[in-house]
DNA sequence: TATACCGGTATACTAAAGTATAGTACTTAC
DNA sequence: GTAAGTACTATACTTTAGTATACCGGTATA
């Protein structure tokens, strides 16, 4: 993605592009993140499961980084309707995705760590 | 990445697995390493062609953020013995190959944002 | 001589992210 | 009736990230 304007190589990362990556960044930053959607990849968790699953998460934080991926169609949450009621987090389709820029991630990740041994 | 341990699904996370995955956060994390990386992926640069490459980005923080790449071995720092002593930073080999992980994000950005808006 | 460029650093601040600890309103099991 | 589980929320705190502004010693240009 570049062009030559007056004699100058300038890279026009568009506003799409800069758009999209914050995007995925945004989906995993932060500390817990990661940690839950790795927890919900293998299915529906309720909340205490996903509490019990990740070590020392503290409930608000948990329930704030929910909301935060439920708000960004990361995570769908269910409320059955039974007594007492029962709430249910589950990746969302887009969510799953999410998968594949995981995998990109740990590629590098390892790769990196490869190189820099040497 | 998952096993049975008496009767109940347990997905281990390897630490490998995690790491290689923080590795590549902390490379891209943060308000400005997403930028700076972007202007040098087109060549070789000296600090105050990446302070005028990037809006509104603080010398103090350049310089931070520098200095993490290259401790990250993302990023290469060269002192030229010139006079006046002039700088380059590049990207290293494995910081060339971060492209691979920001185009997984693209990808997955651009779906995410179709997928939310229909 | 003064003005500006180069590659930064120093100091002081604000804002955002995360932690610690406790508590709520409800339900079920003993 | 009391203890324990569920799905959270409230308050107050610390830690980390980022900003604002000024400055440094050196060099080059007018």
């Amino acid at each position: 993605m570049e062009t030559i304007i007056e004699n100058q190589k300038v890279h026009l990362c568009s506003s799409e592009f800069v758009l999209a990556v914050r995007e995925a960044m945004n989906a995993i930053s932060g500390k817990w993140k990661l940690p839950i959607i790795g927890s919900l990849c293998y299915g529906t968790k309720r909340f205490k499961e996903l509490e019990r699953d990740i070590p020392k998460i503290t409930p608000r934080m948990l329930s704030k980084e929910l909301k935060e991926l439920e708000l960004n169609s990361i995570v769908k949450r269910t409320v059955h309707d039974t007594t007492p009621v029962t709430v249910e987090y589950e990746l969302t389709p887009s969510g799953k995705k999410i998968k594949n820029v995981l995998d990109a991630m740990v590629k590098w990740g390892l790769e990196h760590r490869e190189s820099v041994m040497v």
